[in-house]
DNA sequence: AATTCTTCGTTT
DNA sequence: AACGAAGAATTC
């Protein structure tokens, strides 16, 4: 009798609905989590080996379609069980397949390629006999005797690779081998004792539920309250139990000051994994995550899909932040998500936050998480003193938006020798151009949007598609010159204000379109600590993660702008916004102040402000929240249909919203028209489905969906639990 | 994701 | 009938 033949469940990397079956090679034994090469169809993919849920049964599939593994890839590291096991709770919980997700923990190409070896330089021979400048610069940078990276040896020294080569030509640099990672030397102990009191009381309370095992804690305390220093205590004792340690920020975040205060604590710099990291050291580190050799690793949203087999605690910094909510492809919150991967990896995960998310702290109230909350005690002392300009009463000139107010307290801070920062939401120089003869207005023409002018690249931009075009001289429309006016200010248009005002003044300008490369933003940052720079003018990119030990006043150039739709989330997020960006004056020795521009200085997100009433102001919300049965009280998933066609887009969506079934605690909500109702020449149109806590929402939309009619053509139809945005 | 299969409309 | 392009279906 035929033996069954020895097939195993395998994971690709691409949008199929589940594993598929190959055979075993003979005498070959493959493990869940191993990574294989695997025919499909006429190509090869590298793929992970799954596992048959519990109880099911193999192969339903005629046996000669049946294909075996082409080859096991034993030297690249397997995917611990965990990673598994979290793969396929995301895509459940996404309504992703598997493969897109296996496809994010799989984001490093050079982890699957054979490591190349890398070689150091060190100082062995004797100086070499024709001696150059350059050279002697080299021989000083590498005195130490240690073993450099060549780049790195060639950069400290400020001389091209090309010197390090003819050093050892010479014989006087000898290049060996270096170890595909360097173990960090931790010292643990290093730093312990600069807690003040009230750290360490936060501190040992934290210690409580970061020992080991799946806990939650919310780390709740006003910037400048020391908060990292708390969670560090927590690293130190996951690292000294030799488990790994993970700490998630918002990617603007990941800046050198961070590192170096880890590097400072820790004796070593962490691992980090974020979009600016080389496409080989990608590979490096996610081997060495999955070698359970990176102890301690910083990085963006996606580091929680790294292949830790020994995770022991996960740190969400600047918990509230919008940028842990991933929108395209698998649409997933990294908050929400390194929750759950703290519960199925059985460690412990801290939340911290100046201000907390309204999802967190009712979790936190509902006892779900613990509270641990810091700095309220020194609140009056150590919060910048918040004020309103009401623009009603102190209008800026003629086609400015500084008031007199804020200019007056800018000249007596820079007087002082202090520094300003001017804050506002808007990249570039003016929202909306028009034209002053006939009132045309430049809009984008693949989005319902209108194109912004960016002065300094010379151009109109879309911020949602990227389409560019040069500022033209005439009106396209009437034909007109010098009649086209800017409207409305953005950042690019501040700075010239300030330029005007305080021309001796060094200013910066921040914006994510000017500094896109993160070496550049750490660059400039540590130019405004070194106190370089005067005035800072900046987009959200300043209101993240990072403190000017010199900043004195921050003022909010126009505080209404992200109040005004509705947007079930605006008030809590400018509230967070504003409080983190004027967060920034007045640490160390200076006393801040915060200036806050207003034409409602009476709106209660701007009132809360005002008296550093945060509780009050999130009790309301949350009220509000409950109220209307929104998250976190209720459930929410968006469904975006998108077309090349309006009617299209409309026709497909009726028809899903029509096979939606009857439900008790599920309601459907739409179609209607996207706020934004064009982007890249694609109509949108929303569904939002609300439901109670206690309803499976992924269950009624896996089974709607699925009966309902399919998408043809270039119809497109998305699903995003949890959304975050409303456009 | 990449390839093959189907369908449909056009050309000779 | 033959050809080609565009869309749908398939891949273990």
């Amino acid at each position: 009798m035929e033996t069954a033949p020895v097939t195993v469940p395998v994971l690709l990397p691409l949008a199929l609905p589940a594993p598929y079956d190959y055979l075993v090679p003979d005498g070959a034994r493959v493990e869940p989590g191993q990574f294989v090469v695997v025919p499909l169809g006429p190509v090869h993919y590298i793929a992970a080996v799954w596992r048959r849920p519990e109880g099911e049964e193999p192969p339903k599939i005629a046996r000669k379609k049946l294909r075996e593994i082409v080859e096991i890839l034993d030297d690249v590291p397997k995917l611990p069980t965990v990673s598994l096991d979290f793969a396929d709770w995301v895509s459940n919980y996404t309504l992703t397949s598997p493969g897109m997700v296996l496809r994010m923990m799989m984001s490093a190409r050079s982890a699957f390629e054979p490591p190349a070896p890398r070689y150091g330089v060190r100082l062995s021979g004797p100086p070499p006999e024709r001696m150059t400048p350059a050279r002697a610069r080299v021989l000083e940078a590498a005195k130490n005797g240690l073993s450099w990276v060549k780049s790195s040896l060639a950069e400290a020294a400020g001389v091209s690779p090309s010197v390090i080569d003819g050093l050892v030509d010479a014989g006087t640099l000898v290049a060996e081998p270096l170890p595909d990672w360097h173990a960090m030397p931790l010292d643990l102990a290093r730093k312990r004792a600069t807690l003040n009191p009230e750290q360490t009381e936060a501190a040992t309370e934290l210690l409580k539920h970061t020992g080991g095992g799946f806990a939650v804690s919310l780390l709740d305390g006003v910037t400048g309250s020391g908060k990292t220093e708390v969670y560090f205590e927590a690293i130190a004792q996951c690292l000294e139990r030799g488990q790994q340690a993970l700490v998630l920020l918002p990617e603007i975040a990941l800046t050198g000051q961070f590192l170096a205060r880890c590097e400072e604590r820790f004796g070593a710099r962490p691992a980090e994994w974020h979009s600016g990291v080389s496409p080989s050291m990608r590979g490096r580190v996610w081997r060495a995550v999955a070698e359970n050799k990176a102890k301690l690793v910083a990085g963006a949203r996606s580091a929680l899909f790294l292949p830790f087999p020994d995770l022991g605690l996960i740190v969400v910094d600047e918990e509230h932040d919008q940028a842990y909510k991933q929108e395209d492809r698998v649409a997933y919150q990294a908050r929400d998500m390194a929750v759950v991967r703290g519960h199925l990896g059985h460690c412990p995960v801290v939340l911290s936050s100046a201000t907390p998310s309204i999802e967190s702290l009712v979790n936190a109230d509902q006892g779900r998480y613990r509270h641990i909350r810091l700095g309220t005690r020194y609140k009056a002392a150590s919060l910048p003193a918040i004020q309103t300009v009401d623009m009603r009463k102190n209008p800026p000139e003629r086609r400015h938006w500084l008031s007199p107010v804020l200019i007056e307290e800018m000249a007596a801070t820079l007087e002082r020798g202090e520094q300003v920062l001017l804050f506002l939401n808007r990249r570039g120089y003016a929202p909306v151009t028009l034209c002053r003869k006939c009132g045309f207005r430049f809009e984008c023409p693949n989005c319902s949007a209108w194109l912004v002018e960016h002065r300094f690249r010379h151009r109109l931009e879309c911020h949602h598609c990227g389409k560019f075009m040069p500022i033209p001289h005439e009106c396209p429309s009437c034909g007109a010159e010098e009649s086209l006016v800017a409207c409305g200010p953005g950042v690019e248009r501040i700075a010239e204000e300030v330029a005007e005002h305080f021309p001796e003044a060094r200013r910066v300008l921040l914006s994510s379109d000017l500094t896109p490369s993160i070496s550049e933003l750490r660059e400039t940052l540590r130019e405004i600590e070194e106190r370089e720079v005067d005035i800072i003018i900046g987009t959200q990119l300043v209101a993240k993660g990072h403190h000017f030990p010199g900043l004195a006043l921050v003022g909010v150039v126009d505080a209404d702008l992200g109040l005004a739709q509705g947007d079930p989330r605006a008030a809590e997020r400018t509230f967070q916004l504003l409080s983190q960006v004027t967060g920034r004056a007045g640490r160390d020795a200076i006393k801040g102040r915060g200036l806050i521009q207003t034409y409602m200085p009476e709106h209660p997100v701007i009132a809360a402000l005002v008296a550093g009433d945060r509780d009050t102001f999130l009790d309301r919300e949350i009220a509000a929240r409950r109220d209307a049965g929104l998250p976190p009280f209720g459930r929410l998933a968006a469904i975006l249909v998108t077309a090349g066609s309006r009617e299209a887009a409309e026709a497909y969506a009726r028809e899903v919203a029509r096979a939606a079934p009857e439900a008790e605690k599920i309601q459907v909500l739409g179609p209607a028209e996207a706020p934004l109702s064009v982007i890249r020449g694609r109509y949108r149109f929303r569904l939002l489905v609300k439901a109670t806590r206690e309803a499976d929402l992924q269950t009624y939309l896996r089974v709607w969906l699925a009966q309902a009619p399919k998408a043809k053509g270039d119809i497109r139809l998305t699903v995003d639990i949890d959304p975050y945005s409303f456009l």
